[in-house]
DNA sequence: CTAGTTAGACAGATAATCTGTCTAACAAAA
DNA sequence: TTTTGTTAGACAGATTATCTGTCTAACTAG
């Protein structure tokens, strides 16, 4: 056979994760899209993972993210002009500015939450609860170690 | 405590997953930077996970790395002009291109693997051997799994 | 031999990131 | 209180990685 990729035929432990992360993320984002929200892209999580119900900082979303305040401020305006945030002066400092959701910021929030544990529970489905209870734990397992080997 | 957000301090699945995967991808491509290859991206990997030795079509790695024969000529372009891949015309069909590894590419095809296995092994070391195993057997039932539910 | 399909090129658009610089506002120290 | 340093975000500009659409040359099948 003459078929050797990098792969070597082997599932390597980048793409098995990589794989239900995606077909994850694809089912959520074309649900979302067919309740009638086709412009929140998966880029736009960043956004909705991290917002708080108060509000939050652009700063703040863009350290919760892993990204530049540039970068979290175009998702943010993206959203704005979408009309899934408002962006307010915050009380407390008047150099920052809170992202806000509105009430269709909010519908999709409620919406993700609810896509993401059907989702889920459809995977738990598949391979059994129990099965899927040890698949989180050693995930978490593994998320704390590389953490800690980090650090 | 007011700091509720969309994870509702719950671990999501789609966070278990992604942040390891994040973690080896960056791991890896941080590594090979260090072995003076830095204008190799995380984004060519789609070429470098699907080339084979003889070289592999636009059109073929394409449909392996499901994008667009387009984005796939960009990659592949990008990768010629770094000196890593030449593009040659296939004898078989005087219209298609084979995208074949330079010696400098193939240099980088086997520091991908073996960083790929080095951070892999890591990462096993870290949860314990027998836990590995079970991680990818769950995670490769679960591919299956969903790989059946979409077709 | 003609009709349909495929491979890739070319043009153009957009999304999602980055770096760098600048100003206003805040915070801390003298 | 005034200066000095830091922080929040805005603005400008660039790059990367994707997409769609159209076109031509080459292949394939009837």
């Amino acid at each position: 056979m003459d078929n050797k990729t990098i792969s070597e035929a082997r599932d390597t432990l980048g793409a098995l994760l990589r794989k239900p992360y995606e077909s994850l993320q694809a089912d959520v984002y074309a649900k979302l899209e067919a309740r009638g929200f086709p412009d929140v892209r998966p880029a736009h999580s960043s956004v909705f993972r991290y917002i708080r119900p108060q509000g939050s900082r652009v700063t703040d979303l863009a350290d919760s993210a892993q990204m530049t305040k540039q970068s979290m401020a175009y998702l943010a305006g993206s959203l704005k002009d979408l009309g899934y945030v408002r962006i307010v002066s915050d009380p407390d400092d008047k150099r920052a500015k809170l992202v806000v959701l509105t009430a269709r910021g909010h519908a999709v929030w409620d919406a993700l939450i609810e896509l993401r544990d059907a989702a889920e529970n459809a995977c738990a489905e598949m391979i059994g609860r129990k099965r899927m209870a040890e698949l989180r734990a050693i995930l978490k397992d593994l998320g704390t170690a590389i953490e800690a080997s980090q650090r």
